[in-house]
DNA sequence: CGCTGGATAGAGCGTTCGTTCTAGTCCCTT
DNA sequence: AAGGGACTAGAACGAACGCTCTATCCAGCG
């Protein structure tokens, strides 16, 4: 067992190069066009891995991959939150920041790299199940992660959670509305409404 | 010119049958999994309509069917929407018992009836030129009705015109929410806070 | 040194995709 | 009654889909 164990953590080392480069294309070809559009055959060639490769470390096919690319991108996803969230001890400010970097990515991506979540999670919806309960979880995540920045400002508990769930829905929203006006504007917009919605709950000023 | 207008009326009279059929099936198929999961054979057998009906109405084919779809999910929305901002004359509680119909019904669709327009919105961006166009313009007129009701509640004319985008952002990233999770609450949440954010731009209460 | 099993490689399977095409039906006009 | 255009009907096409399969490579071990 613990000699399994070591065994399947040297493999792992090992085969982390092909296996990571098709979990992160996935990730990136998954945000652009959602699970339908991305054909398996040009996300092995884009990967520079093989069909063989990929139902080696994939035996569940396209779909298990593609659970564990939105693990990527809610684990990559999570960390940009966490550096904007960080950017203001404010929550109110700190949000507002955070609609500010979700704008600069987007525009300097042409307007594709939105979230790298939302396409698959509507397509996944009532017939992909696995995959659905994987962008639950991704949104869950966040929504924890702003709900201990409003926490950390002085927002009561209960209040903090609904609060977060509100946020990363219109972060969310506008983000959508941004990629699809090729604008910046509904995403600042966001940003300023949400930070005063915020401000509303937080007890003092800064 | 007159007579050949006069005679087109006629047929669009006649036509409206198979036609309106292909263009509502189109619009309630890709509402539940967008474009690319939506085939045209499965189209065509729910809308009790052949291939040659289609190509017949839309030459351009499945993409010609799925603008007009995207329209007439528009218009099926703005409808909804009309209905539900007229409900109450307070533009914040207005917006509040929108998100509550709109909980109502996805739940009542077992969470498959979400918004016509997202999951097409998001697969059509940077590959589907004239179905992104047509999305944009639909969040477009359904900004417009709120803005509506927001001016009509005393908010500045710039200030509403704001604020509706952040309204339907938010309303879409809470419905999305609510329908991968398969909860009302993230809708509900999104309503109370709009109505907060909202209230606190109308000059009086009630 | 040969053996073994994880990893790579891609041709090819059956299916399904969007679209085209020819044939036919129906009704309006003359 | 005859002609013509709008509409219906679905077989058939080439391309692309996800996936399977056999062959091969190569590092680690007895």
């Amino acid at each position: 067992m613990a000699a399994t164990a070591v065994t399947k953590q040297k493999k792992q080392q090992a085969e982390a190069g092909t296996r990571e480069r098709l979990v992160r294309t996935a990730s990136r070809l998954m945000q652009h066009g959602g699970y339908e559009s991305t054909p398996v055959k040009q996300l092995v060639r884009e990967a520079e891995a093989t069909l063989g490769s990929l139902y080696h470390f994939f035996p569940g096919g396209k779909q298990e991959l593609a659970v564990a690319a939105i693990g990527h991108g809610d684990g990559e996803f999570a960390q940009m939150l966490r550096a904007a969230l960080d950017s203001d001890p404010d929550a109110a400010r700190a949000i507002e920041a955070t609609a500010g970097v979700l704008a600069d990515a987007l525009a300097a991506s042409d307007w594709r790299d939105g979230c790298p979540v939302t396409a698959t999670a509507l397509e996944s919806v009532g017939r992909l199940p696995e995959l659905q309960e994987a962008c639950a979880r991704s949104f869950g995540h966040w929504q924890e992660l702003v709900a201990a920045k409003l926490r950390a400002s002085g927002i009561e508990e209960a209040e903090a959670a609904d609060l977060a769930v509100t946020v990363i829905a219109t972060l969310e929203g506008a983000e959508m509305t941004s990629q699809v006006t090729r604008s910046r504007t509904p995403l600042l917009l966001a940003g300023r409404h949400l930070s005063r919605l915020v401000g509303s709950y937080t007890p003092a000023g800064t």
